[in-house]
DNA sequence: AGGCCCATGTAATCTGTTACATGATTCC
DNA sequence: GGAATCATGTAACAGATTACATGGGCCT
């Protein structure tokens, strides 16, 4: 049940259409949260039917029409409610993690070229993450910004997603490069 | 289909029973995969049925019988090809994150209490993960066993569990800090 | 002319979670 | 005496993924 959650986490800053909301949940961005567009879609309607959010619709000529959301009082007092209680334990869900703990036992050419390629969506992803912070901050300094600015949830998740990419990306290298030594050595 | 592969991998040291694999694949251990009980006998009876691991039966007198499994040959075989193909993406699912974007909507003294819990969460798993990379290594100097240690792939995965685990907590006394900073000086 | 973007879904399947069941032994 | 550990599952349900569907506008 938390993608309701997200969802109106998502909505509580603009509103947005089901479209939008795919393009911030999309694996290559989602930075607090991830779905595909389907799920998005179907929680819409149930968030609506449940009157956590109210959609419009928004007429356009050169485009298909759209329903724009966003989050009732009744969907503020979910969020409430859901923060009330404590979160259930994070995990990581990563083929890469399962792919190094048979590292031994596997290829190991195969092992450094998954590394190589999970650093290099690493780094993308970190970048694009520092893109977001910068944007956020506007002109101020971090430090100004996080004890001042208007809205900090959305900075404080980014600069979570921007510390796992980026130690995503050093673990990669590190790991590849450690293999390729212990590949040389054993030659 | 990477629960597969996560047992398979769990199986290449030594040969563990149902039971064995429910722990090291519980929320509070699990360093590269998680999955319950249920999910992991089920996946067992449909690896030994695949061929890809084999159980034999262990008659115990004080504690009830068990099945040790082990990989096969078609196993390894099974892993080798999953390393050859792209890893998917990884996310990670955290109801934390989503609660977290939602801060300045919803009460502040929450998420702080969230954040709180989630430090000492993660500074546990992280001591966990200490002790399991401690008792890898054995005596020798972790550069040292990184270059001749004989399987380093559980330890490349801890180490990023350990990574993973600093980093929630950092993050979460520091977002707690900045909360409860911005409360002081709004009142 | 072919492919991507906008915009929204349905249907089938696969994966994960919650609830329940059993029964002896060992630890406090 | 009660809880935790060992040891293995079944059944029902919730959540996520894959495949498919539609159709105009914009870009090259």
């Amino acid at each position: 049940m938390t993608l309701r959650h997200a969802v109106l986490a998502a909505l509580l800053d603009d509103e947005l259409s089901g479209y939008q909301l795919t393009k911030s949940f999309d694996v290559g961005v989602a930075n607090f949260w991830h779905a595909l567009p389907q799920q998005l879609y179907a929680e819409l309607t149930r968030l609506e039917k449940d009157g956590l959010v109210t959609g419009r619709e928004v007429v356009q000529d050169t485009r298909p029409n759209k329903r724009l959301f966003r989050v009732t009082e009744a969907g503020l007092a979910a969020l409430e409610e859901f923060v009330a209680d404590a979160a259930k334990p994070s995990f990581v869900r990563d083929d890469l993690m399962v792919m190094v703990q048979a590292a031994d036992h596997v290829d190991v050419d195969a092992v450094v070229a998954r590394f190589t390629e999970r650093a290099a969506f690493a780094e993308a992803k970190a970048e694009l993450f520092r893109a977001m912070l910068r944007k956020m901050r506007g002109g101020r300094e971090e430090g100004e910004f996080l004890r001042h600015g208007e809205r900090i949830g959305p900075y404080l998740t980014c600069l979570r997603g921007l510390a796992f990419e980026e130690g995503n990306r050093d673990w990669c290298l590190r790991g590849a490069e450690i293999l390729r030594e212990r590949k040389r050595a054993r030659v």
